[in-house]
DNA sequence: TGTACATCAGTGAACGCGCGTTCACTGATGTAC
DNA sequence: TGTACATCAGTGAACGCGCGTTCACTGATGTAC
């Protein structure tokens, strides 16, 4: 892939290489899915987020049909980079235990861009239109699947319903911890979080089961 | 307390009798309070606001510095009904079980504008001002407070630890209920929450001891 | 008793601003002849 | 080889709109003389 140089078949000295403008929504999609989940999808401006990606607002429009359309895209991609940092975070460290200790960690309430859709935007994407709630409810299930894979018992509806009650449980710990100005006191909220998840994975069957 | 007739002592047929200010000023944060929960502050404006409260949106800045000075009396009053809420329904129903069912019924997914400020507000007023957060702040414990108080065992410090955790757990399932549009599931959501918030509370001391 | 004035909650026009969105245009390309 | 043209990602001025905020004003009151 060289950059520039003679002119041979024209396509490396293109003003746009092949691919260049699927690169660029892409660009677009990234930079939105950080700056939605940091300030709020109400809060940032296509202005301000197309010069994020190094571009002018006009060209906007000829990526997305709107603006609700490019918060569809960002959330579902923000929530398919978490679903993978937790997948690994189970397969390379401990399990359930891997998954609780990324979700709960204090860099995680501390870099929300990066973190978890769901907790970021919740309350705001369930005020927004049904077509741009589709790429989160779509997802939702496989964050209580993962959590599910992980769990003891081999009552597989047991299991479903405690993941539903851990992922409840780690969003709104995280979220607690967010608002809670004194560091000390907001690691202990995640501490906290991380102890009632793995006890309601323990008592999974026991709790859940029919 | 007449509303209209004589003139005598001229106090009756004031235009604006006494405390007149003072109760539009706290219809105003009334339906801000409902308003900011339901919509997200960021969605709803001061001349919507003062329409709902049947004024002008002229008069705002006689009662309020700013939009920013109001979300902080909305807030703070939003959470002190729902503290009183919660408070009622653990002494006449039965202590910490009172408090889960209130927290989780539907009817508390359905309507944010009557429930709870954490649950609707939470991830947008961690991007508020500090100022604004303080009402907040110095109510949050006071929930953790209200749950450690119907927790069992000695340890006080672990009763806190666990009023947390159990907190956190309602908070995000409720929201999660809020994000599934199908109602038979959303109904699974909170029960499962409400599950893992009684074997929390069960666990207590086991859990959260030292 | 009658007139002039101070008070003050609420009104509504107006302010600058940033929003989402549209559109005529730019300029570098490859293709046609 | 040289000229004319189609393509198209990105540009930037402009659109109407609603926002938070300001301010001169209204009108009903109580008070002063």
């Amino acid at each position: 892939m060289e950059k520039s140089g003679g002119s041979s078949k024209g396509l490396i000295t293109m003003r746009y290489e092949k691919g260049h403008k699927e690169a660029t929504r892409k660009r677009i999609v990234a930079v939105a899915s950080k700056r939605f989940r940091e300030d709020g999808v109400a809060a940032v401006g296509i202005a301000g987020l197309m010069a994020n990606a190094d571009l002018t607002h006009g060209g906007f429009y000829s990526h997305f049909a709107s603006k609700e359309d490019l918060v569809g895209d960002a959330v579902a991609e923000a929530l398919d980079d978490t679903l993978g940092v937790l997948r690994t975070e189970a397969e390379q460290r401990g399990g359930l235990e891997g998954i609780i200790r990324a979700y709960l960690r204090p860099a995680h309430r501390d870099h929300p861009g990066e973190g978890c859709a769901v907790a970021a935007l919740a309350a705001e994407l369930a005020r927004h239109p049904a077509a741009t709630r589709e790429a989160l409810s779509q997802r939702l299930p496989r964050f209580v699947e993962l959590i599910a894979e992980h769990l003891p018992g081999s009552d597989a509806e047991a299991r479903r319903d405690c993941a539903v009650a851990i992922f409840g449980a780690m969003v709104g710990t995280l979220q607690l911890a967010r608002l809670v100005s004194d560091s000390v006191e907001s690691d202990r909220v995640l501490a906290n979080g991380a102890v009632a998840a793995r006890a309601l994975a323990t008592g999974c069957q026991e709790h859940f089961g029919a």
